[in-house]
DNA sequence: TACCAATCTGGTAGTGACTACCACTGAGGT
DNA sequence: ACCTCAGTGGTAGTCACTACCAGATTGGTA
């Protein structure tokens, strides 16, 4: 069955890809996102234009693809429903976060987390980065609202789950600026936390074994 | 003094201006955004393809430009500094939304209601433009925490600002969704309340002189 | 082993947004 | 009447991105 159908092939092509965002947020960060052009990019890593177009549909997802979207909906769907929305859902990006980052105790970051923190910082600074990157966001309120699982047929719950969603991400975000400010040696869990806490009081967020 | 330097060429200026965006909110309804071109702006608006690059920087512009950032600025400013952050922020965005759409009467909208909500319709189905708008409403983010006024030297209070901001605006985002769902229907500032709510809670918003 | 099919890659020639750079016109104030 | 300058238009160019087509490499198959 081809689920592993050609690892080789497979393989190559996630190399490949790998190689072309490494060179992509090394150039950008170094010449600027708008003082780069896709054909550089291309040259530094080796491949033809054409190449790097297929492995990344835009410019802009040389920064910005990931896979954390994926990561919280599950988490998402596999929480209680009990629990009211605004847990639920930061719990969901607390957990899912702490899994990116790894349980790195405080001091200086992995080479993973280096590059995250690299790729923050223009998503951050450049504004065409940034636009796409809130509109990634939006993408995955709208995920999160699916995982929910509530009924859907409701009108009035489904714009609650909206704008519980919406304003959960909104906190996240303002972590991740502050995260990145600090050059990645705060917790970002624990910033999350903070942000949720700051924008829907102390019962929005579940009491933790408080590691601080 | 230079205030109102040449009435008739400012007036003639905001006339074309005004001009070109009808002209291009309507053909981007009628044929989609991807499927105008720039040109086919000008040659609708009887202008050069150089004079819209002057009116509006980006293709985008046309669509979104509008002031509501600077009254939504201007009513942070105003209000009482002892409220808590999400009351003040969120009873900003109700009354500056009540200025813009009129207090009219439920039923239908005028021109310029038909006129906000066709580019609303634009700004959540085009992903550009949608992109960009939540890039817009983040720099009315950082317009709003300045405008809070509070110490900006203490970054936990600045923090606490941010988060609170962002929670509030995506809120208020997905009251503009559900408003263009309704064709304009519901009253506008009722629903932001209603996302203010269904994020904080009941204590969020404050109470209102219920003119429904 | 020889063959086929699918995938990966590269080249060419566009379209369209956007940006210099320059020239013309007409309104405002002296 | 003259000068200034904002407003407008044209040309040529850059760059992101998209068909359309062609060669190469890999995986499975007769």
């Amino acid at each position: 069955m081809p689920d592993q159908q050609s690892t080789l092939r497979a393989h190559r092509r996630a190399e490949t890809q790998r190689a072309i965002q490494a060179h992509a947020v090394r150039l950008f960060t170094e010449r600027g996102y708008d003082g780069t052009t896709v054909n550089d990019v291309a040259e530094a890593a080796g491949v033809s234009p054409m190449t790097v177009y297929r492995h990344f549909p835009t410019k802009e997802d040389l920064v910005l693809i990931d896979q954390h979207a994926q990561l919280v909906a599950d988490r998402i769907a596999a929480s209680p429903a009990t629990q009211p929305l605004v847990r639920r859902i930061g719990g969901a990006l607390i957990e899912s976060t702490t899994t990116v980052t790894g349980g790195h105790g405080g001091g200086d970051l992995s080479t993973s987390g280096q590059f995250l923190l690299a790729r923050l910082r223009l998503m951050i600074s450049t504004p065409a980065l940034r636009a796409k990157h809130l509109d990634n966001n939006y993408a995955l309120q709208q995920a999160i609202v699916t995982a929910l699982g509530d009924d859907t047929t409701d009108p009035d719950a489904a714009f609650h789950a909206h704008a519980a969603a919406s304003a959960c991400l909104a906190a996240m975000h303002t972590a991740l600026v502050r995260w990145a400010e600090d050059d990645g040696r705060s917790e970002l869990p624990d910033l999350i936390a903070r942000a949720l806490t700051a924008a829907f009081g102390d019962d929005a967020v579940q009491v933790r074994s408080d590691a601080r």
